[in-house]
DNA sequence: TCCCAGGCAAGGC
DNA sequence: GCCTTGCATGGG
């Protein structure tokens, strides 16, 4: 009897996001949990291209995707209907997590500015390899030596963009290719990152807890604390991660506590603070702040 | 010219 | 464990 009671509420008041697989890709119908330009543009992924009609490129490992708006409702173009339902995140119910995170004026604004973000689930070894390349660097360079990296050891696919390249082509280049794409000392982590990835199994993080795969990634070279949580967070599904980086730390101090504490520390405080919902805060946040500049958020 | 960017590695304590 | 320093590159 309550299983029925569950049921029927469940239908009333549980209004999921609904998309639609097609025959040439997904309609995501009149949402407001999805926004392509939010999601492609907060900083989570790097290759992405927006076209002169508005339209977006979506690029991930080697699968492909046009975005773009019809009325009200989104058009993911494409011929991995499964693999793009999953990078875009669309069987998971944002407005019970955005309801979670309401918690304040704060939130509120983050998440009002940033409306129809999602967390991507992307390819593990282009989110690692672009976030070694993302560390003291700039979004518009990020995206150039992602390119480059490419357009150098990927396959050429039909329609003529590049797909991200196999560890097995990343192991046929040698240091002077790594050294040759605009990435500067980051040249030679990618280098041994190729070298240190090449008979590793991603699926040895299925057994392992957050820590526990948090402290293996940090083994890698050019990965640190921040990198890893990043991978976590957008390759590995693990959403109670906050990465800090110079704009969390600025949020951190804008609206949270003003002590002066160490990156670890604010991570700590801000996981403490969001639970398991820390990797969305953190994307909301990051987005706004990222956005805003020096103004506020609130 | 100086400063900074989704930090990390290495070395000192 | 925590703190400091040096680091390629390029845009404002």
């Amino acid at each position: 009897m309550n299983l029925l009671v569950d049921f029927f509420l469940f239908i009333c008041y549980h209004k999921y996001m609904k998309f639609e697989k097609q025959k040439d890709g997904i309609l995501v119908k009149n949402s407001e949990e999805f926004d392509a330009q939010n999601f492609l543009e907060c900083g989570q992924l790097f290759r992405y291209r927006k076209n002169d009609d508005g339209s977006y490129v979506v690029l991930s490992k080697n699968n492909e995707a046009k975005v773009y708006k019809i009325g009200e409702d989104w058009k993911i173009e494409t011929e991995a209907v499964e693999y793009f339902v999953n990078f875009f995140d669309l069987k998971t119910d944002y407005a019970k997590i955005n309801k979670r995170l309401c918690d304040g004026e704060l939130m509120n604004a983050a998440i009002k500015f940033g409306e129809g973000i999602r967390l991507v689930n992307n390819d593990f070894l282009e989110t690692i390899f672009s976030f070694v390349i993302s560390a003291n660097n700039r979004i518009v360079r990020i995206k150039r030596v992602v390119e480059n990296l490419c357009k150098g050891a990927g396959t050429k696919l039909l329609s003529g963009e590049f797909a991200f390249p196999t560890i097995k082509q990343l192991n046929e280049k040698d240091l002077d290719f790594f050294e040759s794409l605009g990435a500067g000392y980051r040249g030679v982590y990618l280098y041994k990152l190729s070298r240190e990835l090449a008979d590793f199994d991603e699926l040895v993080f299925e057994n392992l807890s957050t820590d526990e795969a948090r402290k293996l990634l940090i083994k890698f070279s050019g990965v640190g604390p921040k990198v890893a949580d990043c991978v976590l967070l957008f390759s590995l599904g693990r959403r109670n991660v906050f990465p800090v980086d110079t704009w969390v730390e600025k949020i951190y101090h804008k609206y949270f506590e003003s002590g002066i504490k160490s990156r670890n520390k604010m991570r700590e405080f801000l996981i403490e603070k969001f639970g398991d919902d820390a990797g969305y805060a953190q994307q909301y946040l990051f987005y706004a702040q990222r956005m805003k500049g020096d103004k506020r958020i609130i």
